[in-house]
RNA sequence: GCCGGGAUGAUGGAAUCGGUAGACAUGGACGCCUCAAAAGCGUCUGCCUGAGAGGGCGUGCGGGUUCGAGUCCCGCUCCCGGCACCA
C-alpha cells in the first residue's frame, strides 16, 4: 500500500471527530477507577496532581501540568499497576469572594459554576482521573473534617491565639491580603494601607522545625534539589546564643524586673555591642520607651506602619529610628548602651530585639553612622577600620578589646562566652529559626469557619465534634464587602449561639481558615472520599499513601508543601498515619509563558487554551506540551508549533490504517517479519520505558517519531504494509503514544482491529535478542579529533580495534608520517591516537 | 544584596558515566506525486573555506585538569526565578 492509498482510508486526520467519538465511549467504560479491594495484589501507585483553584476555565499552565502527570499515570496503568489518580478542587479562597462582591453573586455559585466548567474541560482533555473520588474543599462534607483537624491541633496545644499584624484598609474597613496592597495602597479604593493588630489563630509549626528539616534527608534525589534547599532556607535554622540585657530604669516597675533577651549568632562580639535596638512596632518598644520619648516613638510608628513588608525590608533604604531614652546593661562588662527603636529589626524574628555590633554587622554600622553611635572593633580580621570605611568586617579573626576573650578565634570565643553567660545565668546557647508560626485566621467569608466559641463564663470553647460541620451561613443577597472585621460577624443569628459547656450565651469565631489548611490534607481524603466516620479511613490511607509522585508548579515549593508535611507529622503523632512525609517523589513542571513573559491580562499576552484546543485538537496540544522541553523547564508558547504535532499524529494514524488494512489483529504477535524494523521497534520500547521512568518525556516523544519514520519507510520502500514487523511497529506505536495522545492512540488501536481500550493494552516489553547490535560505529581520533569511522562488531577486542584504527585511511592521511606516542582504545566505540 | 537555575544552529531542544556535539522537531532549500495547488512522501540544511576530496572554527567569555571537556575545576559576563535588612 502506498501513502496515496492510505490517504484514501484516512482522508485527513480530524481530531475533533476522534475526540467526540471516543470521549463518550470512554465515559461508559470507566477505565481508570482505582481498586480499593485489599485483596487486589497489583502494585499500588498514587499519582497526584496539585488540585486546581477554580478561577475560571483551565488555562495553558494546567494544560502542561496535567499532560505531564497524566502521561505518568497512564504509564503505570499500562504497566498493570493499581493506580490512584484522583482530582478535586481547592475551592475556598479570595477570588470567589472578590468576584462575588464585584458581580453581586454568591461565592458558592461562582465557585461551583467554575468547577463544572473545569471538570468538563478535564474530561475533554482526556485525563485518566478516577472521577469517583472527586472532592471540593468548600463542600461541608469536606470542611467538616478540616474543622475536625483544627480541633485536634487545638487539643494538642498546636493551635493558639495571639496578636498579629494585618494589612488594614481604613476606608473599606477590611483586612487586605498582601496581593491586594499595591505599593502601599488598597487595590480597591486606593487609600493608604496601615498595619493593624488583631488577635488571630496560629498553628505551632515552629515546634516541628527540626523534624521538618531532618525528614528531608530521604527526599534527597526524589524531590528537586532547589525545592529542598528552599525549604531548608525557609526554616532557616541558626545557632547562636541568647543574651539577657537588664534595662536601666525598668527594674521594679511591675514587681520582678524582666531583662530583655536578644538572640545573636555572634555572641563572640558581645564586647563590641555599642547600642541596642528593638523593633519599633513590637510590644517591647512600647514597654521600654521612656515617657518623655513616647511622642517621638508614636510619630515614628505612624510612619513605620505605612510601609509594606516589601518596602520596609528594601536593603537600600536609609536607616531610620528613634532613641527611647533608656539604657541596656551589657551583662559581661556592665556597660550601659542606648536603646533605640528601628524598623530594620523585625518584631517576628528572634526576640524582636538585637544587640548592635556596628563594627561587624553592616546594618548596625549603617545605623551607627547615621546616628553618630560609637563603633568598636572586637574582632581583628586584618581588614581596615569599619568606622572609617563604612564597611563592616563580619569575617573570621582574632578577638581584641574583649576582656577574657582576647586572643581567641571566633569559634573559641563563641564557646567561651557562651560558657561564661551560662555560668552567670545571663545567657545560654540557643537555636533560632527563621520559620514563624502559621497564621491561619482569615477575616473572610469564603473559607472553613474556625470551630471555636467564646463563652462569657467558660471562655474559649471548642465546638463539640458532633456539632461539626460549623456550616457557613448563607448570607445570600447580603453585601459581603465587610464593614467591620470579618464578613461572618454580620450574620448575628449565626454568631450568637449557646455554650455547649454551660448552656449560656456564646459567640462563634467569625474568622475562617487559611485555604492552605484545606489543601494540607486533601491527598489523604482521596483515599476514602466518601468516608463519614472521620477525615479519612486509616486503613485505606495506609494502603495508598504516601503519594508516589506529586506533580505541580514550583510556586508551591515552600508554603503548601511545608504545611502538608507539617500536617502529616502531626497526624503521625496522633497515630493516624504510619509515615512522616506525604510525598515520596515530587516533580515541578515549568510554566507556560508567552513571548518571554508570564501570561497576564495587563501584558495582553494571554493565550486561550479553549481556542488552542479548538484549533489543533486535544492530542496535539498535549503532545506539544510534552515534546516542547523537559517537563521542569518553562515553555514559551510563542516558540511552539502545534501544527507539527497535528502532522505527526496524522502520520501515525495513516500507519495504523495501512497496517490494519494489510494484516489482521494478532499477526504482530508472531515474532517474525523484517528484522531491521523489529530492531527499531524493540529499541524504541526499551528506550521509551527508560525515558518515561526518568520523566524525560520530550525525548520519549522523539523516539516515537523515529519509530514512525522507520515504519513509514518499511511500508513504502521496504517489506510493505502486510509484513508482521510493520503490524508490530504500528501496534507498539499506538500503545506508547497512548500516554501522550490518548484519542489518536485509541483510533489507531481500532484501525489495527483491536477492541477499545488501548489504555488496557499493556505496556510492551523489549525482546533482549533484538536489542543486540550487529555492528557499532567506532570513531577514530587523532589528537582528540575525529578523523575516521569504523563499523566493527560489538565484541571486537582492544588489540583488533587498535590495528583496524591504525590502518584507517583518515589516520594515515592525518599522521602524514609522524610517529605515535600513545593509543587510547575504548572498545568498541573509540580509539584516540596521540602523535609525537 | 543573598540563594537557586540557566546560557548548545535561524528556533524549541538532544547528547544525564569525561568519549561521534547538534538526535527529534520547527523554519528554510530542493525533488517526487499532481493538470495544478494543498496534503503526503523523500533529500539536504552549525559557521567559514574549497570544484571536490578535504581543511579550519564551533556548546556565553577567559584560564586550568585530561589522551580526550557541552559535561569536571577556577575566575568572569549576561539572563531567568525565588527570598528580601534574618541579628
Amino acid at each position: 500500500m502506498t501513502a496515496a492509498e492510505s490517504a484514501d482510508r484516512v482522508q485527513t486526520y480530524d481530531p475533533r471527530a476522534i475526540q467526540e467519538k471516543w470521549q463518550a465511549r470512554w465515559e461508559a467504560m470507566d477505565l481508570f477507577r482505582a481498586s480499593d479491594d485489599p485483596e487486589d495484589t497489583r502494585p499500588r501507585r498514587y499519582v497526584l496532581d496539585m488540585f486546581p483553584y477554580p478561577s475560571g476555565d483551565l488555562h495553558m499552565g494546567h494544560a502542561e501540568a496535567y499532560a505531564v502527570a497524566d502521561a505518568m499515570a497512564r504509564y503505570y496503568f499500562q504497566r498493570g499497576d493499581n493506580v490512584l489518580h484522583p482530582i478535586g478542587w481547592d475551592a475556598f479562597g479570595l477570588p470567589a469572594e472578590n468576584a462575588a462582591i464585584r458581580g453581586n453573586s454568591h461565592p458558592a455559585d461562582w465557585t461551583y459554576k467554575n468547577i463544572e466548567t473545569q471538570a468538563a474541560s478535564f474530561r475533554r482533555y482526556a485525563l485518566s482521573f478516577d472521577w469517583s473520588r472527586r472532592l471540593q474543599t468548600c463542600d461541608p462534607e469536606y470542611y467538616q473534617w478540616t474543622q475536625w483537624l483544627f480541633l485536634r491541633l487545638h487539643e494538642r496545644g498546636l493551635a493558639y491565639r495571639k496578636d498579629g499584624y494585618v494589612n488594614w484598609c481604613p476606608v473599606d474597613q477590611t483586612v487586605l491580603a498582601n496581593e491586594q496592597v499595591i505599593s502601599g495602597k488598597c487595590e480597591r479604593c486606593g487609600s493608604e494601607v496601615a498595619r493593624r493588630s488583631l488577635t488571630q489563630w496560629y498553628f505551632k509549626i515552629t515546634e516541628y522545625a527540626d523534624r521538618l528539616l531532618a525528614d528531608m534527608a530521604p527526599l534527597e534525589g526524589k524531590w528537586p534539589d532547589p525545592v529542598l534547599l528552599m525549604q531548608r532556607n525557609w526554616i532557616g535554622r541558626s545557632e547562636g546564643a541568647e543574651v539577657s540585657f537588664a534595662i536601666e530604669g525598668i527594674e521594679g516597675a511591675e514587681g520582678a524586673a524582666e531583662p530583655v533577651t536578644v538572640f545573636t549568632t555572634r555572641p563572640d562580639t558581645l564586647y563590641g555591642a555599642t547600642f541596642f535596638v528593638v523593633a519599633a512596632d513590637s510590644v517591647l518598644a512600647a514597654e521600654l520607651c521612656a515617657p518623655e520619648h513616647r511622642a517621638e516613638l508614636d510619630a515614628y510608628l505612624a510612619d513605620v506602619r505605612k510601609l509594606t513588608d516589601i518596602e520596609r525590608q528594601a536593603t537600600d533604604r536609609e536607616k531610620t529610628g528613634v532613641f527611647l531614652g533608656r539604657y541596656a546593661v551589657n551583662p559581661v562588662n556592665g556597660e550601659q548602651i542606648p536603646v533605640w527603636a528601628a524598623d530594620y529589626v523585625l518584631p517576628d524574628y528572634g526576640t524582636g530585639a538585637i544587640m548592635a555590633v556596628p563594627a561587624h554587622d553592616q546594618r548596625d554600622l549603617d545605623f551607627a553612622r547615621k546616628f553618630g553611635l560609637p563603633v568598636r572593633v572586637v574582632v581583628d580580621t586584618g581588614g581596615p577600620d569599619p568606622a572609617e570605611t563604612g564597611q563592616a568586617t563580619p569575617g573570621e579573626g582574632t578577638l581584641v578589646n574583649s576582656g577574657p576573650l582576647d586572643g581567641l578565634s571566633k569559634a573559641d570565643a563563641i564557646q567561651t562566652i557562651t560558657g561564661i553567660l551560662a555560668e552567670r545565668g545571663t545567657g545560654q546557647a540557643a537555636v533560632n529559626y527563621r520559620l514563624r508560626d502559621w497564621l491561619v485566621s482569615r477575616q473572610r467569608f469564603w473559607g472553613a469557619p474556625i470551630p471555636i466559641l467564646y463563652c462569657e463564663g467558660c471562655g474559649e470553647v471548642p465546638v463539640p465534634e458532633e456539632d461539626l460541620p460549623v456550616r457557613l451561613p448563607d448570607l445570600r443577597g447580603q453585601d459581603l464587602a465587610p464593614k467591620g472585621v470579618s464578613p461572618l460577624a454580620a450574620a448575628s443569628e449565626w454568631v450568637n449561639t449557646t455554650c455547649p459547656k454551660c448552656g449560656g450565651p456564646a459567640k462563634r469565631d467569625t474568622d475562617t481558615m487559611d485555604t492552605f489548611v484545606d489543601s494540607s490534607w486533601y491527598f489523604l481524603r482521596y483515599c476514602s472520599p466518601g468516608y463519614t466516620e472521620g477525615a479519612f479511613e486509616v486503613e485505606s490511607v495506609r494502603r495508598w499513601s504516601p503519594v508516589d509522585l506529586y506533580v505541580g508548579g514550583v510556586e508551591h515549593a515552600i508554603l503548601h508543601l511545608l504545611y502538608s508535611r507539617f500536617f502529616v507529622k502531626v497526624l503521625y503523632d496522633m497515630r493516624m498515619v504510619d509515615f512522616v512525609e506525604p510525598f515520596t517523589a515530587l516533580m515541578n513542571q515549568g510554566q507556560v509563558i508567552n513571548r518571554g513573559k508570564a501570561m497576564s491580562k495587563s501584558l495582553g499576552n494571554g493565550v486561550d487554551l479553549g481556542q488552542q484546543l479548538a484549533a489543533h485538537g486535544v492530542d496535539a496540544i498535549r503532545l506539544t506540551m510534552v515534546f516542547a522541553s523537559p517537563p521542569e523547564d518553562d515553555v514559551d508558547w510563542a516558540d511552539m508549533n502545534p501544527d507539527a504535532s497535528v502532522k505527526f499524529l496524522g502520520r501515525v494514524t495513516r500507519i495504523a490504517a495501512d497496517a490494519g488494512t494489510a494484516s489482521a489483529a494478532g499477526a504482530g504477535a508472531v515474532a517474525s517479519g523484517d528484522i531491521a524494523l523489529r530492531k527499531v521497534t524493540h529499541r524504541t520500547i526499551s528506550e521509551v520505558t527508560r525515558l518515561v521512568e526518568g520523566t524525560r518525556l520530550n525525548v520519549a516523544v522523539a523516539r516515537l517519531m523515529e519509530l514512525a519514520t522507520a515504519t513509514r519507510r518499511a511500508i513504502d520502500s521496504g517489506p510493505g504494509a502486510a509484513d508482521p514487523a510493520v503490524r508490530e511497529a504500528a501496534e507498539t506505536l499506538a500503545v506508547l503514544l497512548s500516554l501522550f495522545a490518548p484519542y489518536t492512540a485509541e483510533e489507531c488501536w481500532e484501525l489495527l482491529g483491536h477492541p477499545a481500550s488501548v489504555a488496557k493494552a499493556g505496556w510492551p516489553s523489549a525482546d533482549p535478542a533484538l536489542l543486540v547490535e550487529d555492528l557499532v560505529t567506532c570513531v577514530v581520533q587523532v589528537a582528540g579529533k575525529v578523523r575516521d569511522r569504523l563499523a566493527v562488531p560489538p565484541g571486537v577486542t582492544a588489540a583488533e580495534l587498535r590495528e583496524l584504527a591504525l590502518a584507517a585511511p583518515g589516520v594515515s592521511r592525518t599522521l602524514a608520517g609522524r610517529g605515535i606516542r600513545t593509543v587510547i582504545v575504548r572498545e568498541p566505540k573509540l580509539v584516540n591516537i596521540v602523535p609525537e
